[in-house]
DNA sequence: TGGTCAGGTGAACGGCGTTCAGGTTAGGTT
DNA sequence: AACCTAACCTGAACGCCGTTCACCTGACCA
């Protein structure tokens, strides 16, 4: 059977999902499709690389159509929960998504959308990508936090899902909420 | 030569931020201090309690004397630059410190010290806590990225410095105007 | 003097990412 | 239909890694 990077990327997501981030390794991959390790290589230069496609693909599965008119705001918690959704939804996602995120390998496609928000909020360019760096950084933190401590008790985990839930929004709140406090006068408060 | 865990840490220290965490080994420390890899295993139980003891001596160089009489904000910021600091002062330092913390592992020092200065604060425990884990993913999260930037150039490092600096500074304020902005009414604004 | 035990040895186990020379097969060209 | 080419894969190896285990050693104390 002769598989293409897609095929090889899907497959490490159901590897991702059921073994965990520690047993995707190249061996484990190779076997789950049949195929020896070093098949990958033609595929993927190294294995930083399919992970890079990993969290990519774990991010475009967790895209969700945007509302359009939204304020800054809004859209910048509409983009961060979108980002928690996406990581959630796979075992160890956020330390995935987060991994490659720091190694700069990422498409990056979460920042960009960040500062576009702030720019049509009108911050300027620095503080913008200052507070979408902050935005990215509490976002990824506390969702790889959450997710330890989700996997770590499977049983009860449906008591600890709301409080986890609200906990984001609270946390995700502070930062919204100083990020607005610095914002330039007369910017997107009222258009007139 | 006979060692005790001190000595051991003291040395991966030197390890560390001579040759960075990617190679800092189990093995690579036996060899540093003359000893066999297991010889490590009768001080450690594994690495990870290796790499904990070595996260809390970071903290513990990085102590400095902290003033009394501080506002509950600027006691934030203290210990937040005092934690950025001493991650700073060692190769990969940030990456060491950050791993032990969501591990679970480290003595959680600053951690509990943050829990107390919004305590003091006026602030309720649940929003209290909230506020430090926000704050400390974003130390987290900014001095690692911070951190693996500066030792990637580390040719014109004396440029970028200042800039990330205060880009840390800023971003830290938009996270601590945010918490003042949730703080219950009447307290901590002046002592009647 | 003799026992104890913390500290260390040396070898092994199973696993990892990665490389490389060479085999195989599908698909397009002549 | 015959051929070629390029993509895909094999199988074995390299040099690492963390960790375990049975055994040795030497300082200290009763």
């Amino acid at each position: 059977m002769r598989y293409q990077r897609s095929d090889i990327v899907e497959r490490a997501l159901v590897v991702l999902d059921t073994y965990g981030l520690a047993d995707l390794t190249m061996r484990r991959l190779g076997a789950e499709l049949g195929v020896q390790p070093s098949a990958l290589y033609h595929h993927f230069a190294n294995k930083q690389t399919l992970l890079a496609a990993v969290a990519d693909e774990i991010l475009a599965r967790g895209r969700r159509p945007r509302r359009e008119g939204l304020t800054w705001d809004d859209r910048v918690l509409a983009v961060c929960g979108e980002l928690r959704d996406a990581m959630l939804a796979y075992r160890d996602g956020a330390e995935v998504v987060a991994t490659v995120h720091a190694f700069g390998l990422g498409a990056g496609g979460p920042a960009q959308e960040l500062d576009e928000a702030l720019a049509d909020g009108g911050f300027p360019p620095e503080l913008g990508r200052t507070a979408a760096r902050t935005l990215l950084h509490f976002v990824f933190g506390h969702v790889s936090e959450e997710q330890t401590h989700l996997q770590a008790g499977s049983a009860g985990a449906i008591d600890g899902a709301p409080r986890e839930g609200s906990d984001f929004e609270l946390g995700l709140g502070l930062v919204v909420d100083g990020i607005r406090l610095h914002q330039p006068a007369g910017s997107g408060v009222s258009s007139d």
